[in-house]
DNA sequence: CTAGGGTTAG
């Protein structure tokens, strides 16, 4: 109990009650408003707008209110009760209830009530974030005839309004006529300029900044760090960070933040990680955890993100996770085909009710499901959106798109058109994707053929490679080819590698060496095209240049990426490399695959030997097409599954061809449906049949 | 009372 052995007065409480509000001493400020009320200070009005600001800075915008409403009802309201009130709601984002109240004031038409420096500045923000610049110029218009623009804060919120709002230059002319800036104003235009994408003028800005010998402080170093890193541009980034240690200034969470991006930008997850470690465990907020599990799930082990998000939810700090959480996670999940893990962190979604207006969180669950093969429940997700945006879309019909359900990409697409929605180029990737993956050779063709005409989107060098790919894939090299000769730009290395797969499903080595060729004059070439190359010379059986790519391989350094595969298991998820015998059940599994391999001999499987060749530095290995690390994880997975329920591998590369073949054979006399997930589409694989068609 | 961090489709 609080006990008091002196008389506090109405010129006491505000101080003390503001002391409240700052350290969110809720308890104490709930206890000096009782006493206020018991003892008849209820009436004056600066006690009231202490309890007011009190509360509003504790969150409690309900009892914020309800003081201020008496306030108005006994007359007393003045114009700081307003501005109190405003700043409980702007403290909640409540941007609508901010430029109602204001509006409100302003109705009243009194002299008293005129709105000062502090209003404008609580009202200015969140026109800002509403994008409400007309009535940001109508605020700044009155701040002029009332001299109060001199006010070095309504100059800034007035730069930040527009820069919030898009318009940088109304910004950067305010910003020019202010006779008094500081760093504040400086910052709110780099921050402004770097966030519309025009990231050369908030350098140009930092450079003057630097020139006229401004103090930077930690929230300039930190947006220009994080333009960088979200520029991908992570060692940029982590040179200005370098500069800044130089230049004595202490960085804070926010600014490790942006640091911390920035190495998972350059791949560099250990020093990421070292770094988290480094901060201190109250710092630990959910966007430093947030980073990192983005970092790892897009630029490291996708394994590593998974892991740290369930010891943030374990963390003794309980750092609880939101939209942005979820939708790292999710992406780990999507890249791990891991529908488990993926399903459990969608009921947590249902289950902690994130709002489903955001809609990023359903978008990254539809490209989850999509992705660890369940296109049906991407489908669910879609349906239940109460709002979509072009993400959505173009996520469900790529979906449709891996699993070969091209006819159904191309529904959805026709919907999305009749919604009147923006298409752009990334729409008729998807599109065209889609057509290839289904060998709808002459709708894809369609496509590209009106895009520009009907749609006004110029084909850009994806959507030929794309083209490409397509004709490629229907054995249409000529045609193929024809078109590489008619692109507008220079062809990519993308076009040449599709052109290069498709010489390898079409067994055309002079095709192929061209296409290498060009490959190797955009010095772009990687493992798989030498893969790919071997495999097209081994089929014809030129043995002298698999020998000779296998040295070209030794050379130049280039080591190929070693297969691996995992299958889903009821509770966790098996890895298989290339001729692995590290599992526990490694007996057994080689045995069933040559029993298997046995009885669909006798079905007509011929080995193809000419795959056997895949792993070109990896003699010993891999000569032995049974211990492909996908048949290690069928096999596995045959083991493992009660009858009729499907079996869900991933694989790191494309499926190997007789891998391929071996297990559609495998599916007539198993009762499982094999789906398999390769780094180019899905593959289900049921009753001898697989639903690529050939298509891959 | 004004400025800064993390996220989704190819």
């Amino acid at each position: 109990m609080l006990r008091l052995d002196w008389n506090p007065d109405g010129y006491t409480y505000p101080y003390v009650l503001k002391a409240c509000g700052e350290l969110r001493f809720l308890l104490c400020g709930e206890s000096f408003h009782s006493l206020i009320v018991a003892s008849g200070l209820d009436s004056n009005v600066f006690v009231c707008n202490g309890v007011i600001a009190m509360y509003g800075k504790c969150g409690l915008l309900g009892h914020a209110r309800q003081v201020f409403d008496e306030t108005v009802v006994r007359e007393t309201a003045d114009v700081i009760s307003w501005n109190s009130i405003v700043a409980a709601y702007v403290q909640k984002d409540e941007d609508k209830k901010v430029l109602e109240l204001f509006d409100l004031m302003v109705s009243l038409n009194s002299f008293e009530l005129r709105p000062d420096a502090v209003s404008l500045v609580n009202v200015l923000p969140a026109c800002g974030s509403l994008g409400a610049w007309k009535r940001g110029k109508q605020l700044q218009g009155y701040a002029i005839r009332r001299c109060l623009h001199e006010d070095v804060f309504v100059g800034n919120a007035i730069v930040d309004m527009y820069a919030k709002c898009k318009r940088l230059d109304d910004a950067n002319k305010v910003f020019e006529l202010m006779e008094v800036k500081d760093v504040v104003s400086w910052n709110a235009l780099v921050t402004g300029y770097s966030q519309i994408g025009r990231f050369d003028e908030a350098l140009g800005l930092f450079e003057r900044m630097r020139e006229e010998q401004i103090d930077l402080n930690v929230v300039t170093w930190s947006a220009v760090i994080s333009g960088y890193a979200q520029r991908d541009l992570g060692y940029e980034a982590l040179n200005i960070f370098k500069d800044m240690r130089l230049s004595g200034a202490e960085p804070n969470v926010i600014t490790l933040v942006s640091v911390l991006s920035g190495y998972a930008k350059c791949k560099e997850m250990k020093i990421a990680q070292a770094m988290f470690d480094d901060i201190d465990r109250r710092d630990r907020n959910v966007v430093t955890w947030t980073v990192m599990i983005g970092g790892y799930a897009q630029h490291g082990d996708a394994n590593d993100a998974l892991e740290l998000f369930s010891s943030m939810l374990k963390d003794q700090y309980s750092v609880i996770p939101n939209a942005y959480t979820i939708s790292c996670a999710l992406v780990a999940c999507a890249r791990l085909s891991s529908l488990r893990i993926g399903r459990q962190i969608h009921a947590y979604v249902l289950r902690q009710g994130y709002e489903p207006t955001i809609i990023f969180v359903a978008n990254c669950l539809i490209d989850m499901y999509s992705k660890s093969g369940d296109v049906d429940a991407a489908r669910l997700v879609f349906d239940n959106m109460s709002q979509r945006n072009t993400v959505s879309w173009t996520s469900l019909m790529t979906g449709y798109g891996m699993h070969g359900r091209g006819e159904e990409a191309l529904q959805v697409f026709n919907v999305m058109r009749g919604e009147g929605l923006p298409i752009d180029g990334v729409t008729f990737l998807v599109v065209l994707y889609a057509c290839s993956h289904s060998g709808m050779v002459d709708k894809g063709m369609n496509y590209f053929n009106h895009m520009k005409g009907d749609f006004g989107v110029v084909p850009g060098a994806e959507h030929y490679a794309c083209m490409i790919d397509i004709l490629g894939r229907a054995g249409r090299l000529d045609e193929a080819m024809k078109l590489i000769e008619r692109m507008p730009m220079e062809p990519t290395s993308v076009v040449w590698v599709a052109l290069l797969s498709a010489c390898r499903v079409h067994k055309n080595v002079d095709l192929a060496e061209q296409a290498a060729a060009k490959l190797s004059e955009l010095e772009s070439e990687n493992d798989g095209t030498y893969t790919l190359l071997s495999n097209i010379y081994a089929n014809a059986k030129r043995w002298k240049d698999v020998a000779r790519i296998r040295t070209l391989m030794k050379h130049s350094g280039i080591r190929k990426r070693p297969g691996c595969s995992w299958v889903q298991g009821k509770k966790e998820t098996v890895t298989f490399f290339v001729g692995d015998r590290c599992h526990p059940m490694s007996e057994k599994i080689y045995d069933l695959l040559e029993n298997l391999i046995h009885r669909i001999k006798a079905m007509g499987y011929v080995p193809e030997t000419s795959f056997a060749l895949h792993d070109v530095d990896d003699e010993e290995k891999g000569d032995l097409l049974i211990e492909h690390s996908e048949k290690l994880a069928l096999a596995y997975g045959i083991l493992t599954s009660a009858p009729g329920v499907p079996i869900r591998i991933t694989k790191n590369l494309r499926v190997c061809g007789d891998c391929h073949t071996a297990m559609t054979y495998i599916s007539k006399i198993i009762e499982h449906e094999i789906i398999l997930r390769d780094s180019s589409r899905f593959h289900h694989i049921k009753n001898g049949s697989c639903s690529c068609r050939g298509f891959w």
